[in-house]
DNA sequence: TTATTGCAAAAAATCGATTTGATAGTCAAT
DNA sequence: ATTGACTATCAAATCGATTTTTTGCAATAA
């Protein structure tokens, strides 16, 4: 084991490349709501602002359109994806459908190893009091609560479903953090997260599915409200 | 409209620059089962077979990987996706459920224009005798059953599904051929592709889903029996 | 005015060279 | 013989320059 790497909490090796660690800035920064929907992504402006040349953007912005959260057309690059109502609706509906097989499954096929780190994510995304703090305390939940989300459904052994929950996980959060950031901290979402963690770790399938399922439908309908009413005063640029 | 691409039958733009060719050519081969799997991928050898450099090379590896035909780790280059029990059931159990849904969708909200795509497809596959004839004979069928499957679901109206259902059915392909290039073209599944078009387009959706998973899942069982018996003999090489 | 063409500027895409990192093989020390 | 450090070699990753394509603008014709 000499790779060299260096190594974050959780033992997994963090991206060394270029590419690796731009991909993963530029990700933030776009779920983070840092570039308008739309937007025109000049690799240009990019390299220069990370001092890299356009080879390892160009990888970077190629992974990012794969993961939806770029379009691009030959020949004419790379803007940040549109956001829309019907987009949005399909991301929740597959959300819903995907997150309960795999939650299913993770009940049916996880141990107390499971449970713990499930318990402990959710342990960790209510110590985080995101509504006093400033922006740091934002993302900390952030990621606490991506976390969450992950731990819950890890134990399903499915590892392609897992990749397109976390893909989906990343458009719906996008929406989210667009339409809700004005918005103050979920009461209700703190006690679903809650209830569901109990339900899954004691093998209430049902009761945990259909719960999961309702919290996603649930914050999506509140981010197509702020949508719907947003969309009549700034209508979105979309290229295309 | 000064768009200098060449533009297919069906209107839609091709490729034009380097990279997204090339991205084609190679699905096409490893799809095609032209490389073993894990069989390492050199970026030098590519770049001089294709006689382009390797920014664009990199980026078409890039693409594939996030396709699921490469792995890669970041300074080890990349490899030939491998191929597994346990990979290729979840691509099947995948497959079952996302298609079972896309097709549900497609029933309700297809038009008479949906039904005479799908028959069309469906026809010209039939009309395509894959026993007689060479390879181009076989890859001509592989384009029309591809097409079958891809106008069925098309009238869903889910983009982001639809992109999956193709990802999977990618994944789903290449083991169907590698590990049945050897059988002789199957009967019933002809048989099935007829019924499952009729069901769908006179709306009798619950048949029409029920019988396209058991499509899915008659073909997965044929492979997976293909690849137990053959993981025996030759163990698949799996870098990592 | 509206449409069309030609041209210059800008941006995307690609190239070939260079740098950086991984790996296998050798040799010395235990 | 086994381990560990060192080095030569090979491959991946990155760079800066060059080529190709798009786009905005102006001039001209309808």
């Amino acid at each position: 084991m000499n790779r060299r790497s260096s190594i974050d909490a959780d033992g997994k090796d963090l991206p060394r490349s270029i590419g690796g660690r731009i991909t993963d800035q530029l990700r933030v920064e776009i779920l983070r709501g840092d570039f308008a929907p739309g937007a025109r992504v000049s690799i240009k402006v990019l390299s220069e602002r990370f001092n890299v040349s356009l080879s390892p953007l160009r990888e970077a912005l190629t992974r990012l359109g794969s993961e939806g959260l770029l379009s691009s057309d030959e020949q004419r690059g790379f803007w940040i994806a549109p956001v829309s109502a019907s987009d949005h609706a399909e991301v929740t509906r597959l959300r819903i459908s995907f997150e309960r097989m795999a939650l299913q499954e993770a009940i049916l096929k996880g141990g107390i190893e499971w449970e713990t780190r499930v318990m402990a994510a959710l342990y960790r995304m209510n110590r985080i009091d995101r509504s006093i703090g400033g922006a740091e305390a934002k993302e900390a939940w952030e990621t606490a609560h991506r976390t969450f989300h992950v731990e819950l459904l890890a134990a399903c052994d499915m590892p392609l479903l897992l990749q397109f929950v976390a893909l989906l996980h990343g458009l719906s959060d996008r929406y989210r953090r667009i339409f809700l950031a004005s918005n103050p901290p979920d009461k209700s979402s703190a006690l679903e997260h809650e209830r569901i963690a109990d339900f899954a770790v004691s093998r209430r399938n049902e009761e945990a599915v259909d719960l999961l399922g309702k919290h996603i439908e649930r914050t999506g309908n509140a981010v197509r409200k702020k949508l719907m009413a947003t969309k009549q005063t700034i209508d979105v640029s979309n290229d295309k």
